[in-house]
DNA sequence: CACTGAATTTAGGCGCGACTAAAAAATTAT
DNA sequence: ATAATTTTTTAGTCGCGCCTAAATTCAGTG
């Protein structure tokens, strides 16, 4: 049986493996709120299971092996099935979701994910944008254009936003910037200064904000 | 922080209490599927936390003190709420419902027990008839008129069935004997023999079957 | 190429919650 | 009242997942 631990883990390493590329032993105890040393030690205790989880040379980092990147997927599947059924069925706003589906993630049956699968229409991306992994361990390709590389000019639509803070999920829900929401960039300021967008549909009120760096980096957008 | 392993203690020996009178080490050892050193170890533990969560003196059984009770108390109450929710919005069959909630009754927030309480109409019983908990910890008195203590001629309400057992469950289900069916008490063998009774609505179609005792001291009835 | 600072690993230890085997206490039978 | 049986407790151990402190290895610099 497999300890919520070891599911915490294998997750944390497809998650850095895929928005870093390369998995080393601090970004996992960071990501994971633990010390290194514990870090060293789960990952040699995964890469001696059998089946091997995940490879493992010492000073070199960590990878998934194909048993390990199928258990990460089936948790990254519960987890943002349980999202997105707490923000639908629940009514959840989309800053609460992370921390309740961390919980659960690890405790539901298949039986209860395919109840909720059904019920929400096998859906494809969850609050954050982030796609939902099949049953059988395919994902969709992520969006990976950033608002800051957008031209003054364009209009895109908000298609994930990659941070799971609850601070900043809901600075951005004040802003108009929700899953979907239209954006105009409107005018880059020089020297790495502010974005400055409007958001809204044609029509609507239409709100203008100008933001910083480390806010329209985590903000991915699609053309339309 | 109150473990999981904690709170299932807690809620057992609520539930022992509340049936049987008495909570022994070996009644709790089999409940929790445990050795019964373990139960003698944990239950030293939990007499000596601050505040003290069980009374115990060596070779004379556990109570529950006040902050034990209000603890298991919160616990049973997730799980019943768990247990309605998962029936009325995921359509679980009731004999499944037990095993389910049995995991998520410990990683649930305060929110996501208002949100389905609140869903659910504030709901005073479970899918077997027990009673759900308040939220400040009351619980109404369960029912406990066995059906095998009815007289021929009488016709009572399933109100409750005290045993989790799936395979029982999905029996009483074949029967017709959920909660709340109709049940009309035709003869009582004699020398404690089978209880035979009738199944049904007035007007639609009436199933009879004979019980033994050990099903008919498990269901409990209302009188109409 | 040697030095230095950062990253990583090793060593040793802790609390939790379970176990088995053996001792002790309580209960029941003779 | 004593013996046999059952129940409960003690003693000792284990795996898990974490910790701190110290040792090691790596990478960048002069
Ligand atoms: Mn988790
Ligand atoms: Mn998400
Ligand atoms: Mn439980
Ligand atoms: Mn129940």
């Amino acid at each position: 049986m497999i300890s919520h631990a070891v599911e915490d883990y294998l997750k944390a390493i497809y998650e850095i493996e895929e928005d870093v590329g390369h998995v080393t032993t601090s970004l996992l105890a960071m990501h994971l709120a633990v010390a290194p040393a514990s870090v060293t030690g789960m990952v040699q205790k995964l890469a001696k299971a059998r089946p091997r989880l995940v490879n493992y040379e010492r000073h070199q980092g960590v990878t998934l092996t194909p048993a390990g990147r199928k258990i990460a997927l089936e948790v990254i599947r519960h987890h943002r099935l349980i999202e997105l059924y707490l923000a639908e069925a629940l009514g959840y706003d989309w800053d609460k979701v992370d921390a309740e589906a961390e919980k659960l993630e690890h405790v539901i049956s298949e039986e209860f994910e395919d109840k909720i699968a059904a019920l929400l229409g096998d859906p494809t991306v969850d609050p954050h944008g982030d796609p939902i992994p099949t049953k059988d361990g395919t994902v969709a390709e992520a969006c990976r254009l950033p608002l800051s590389a957008i031209e003054p000019g364009c209009t895109v639509r908000v298609a994930r936003v990659r941070d799971a803070d609850p601070e900043f999920l809901r600075y951005l829900a004040e802003l108009g910037l929700t899953l979907r929401a239209q954006v105009t960039v409107t005018k880059r300021a020089p020297f790495d200064g502010p974005l400055h967008i409007a958001v809204g549909e044609a029509g609507a009120p239409v709100r203008t904000h100008a933001l910083g760096r480390s806010v329209t980096d985590r903000i991915f957008v699609e053309r339309q």
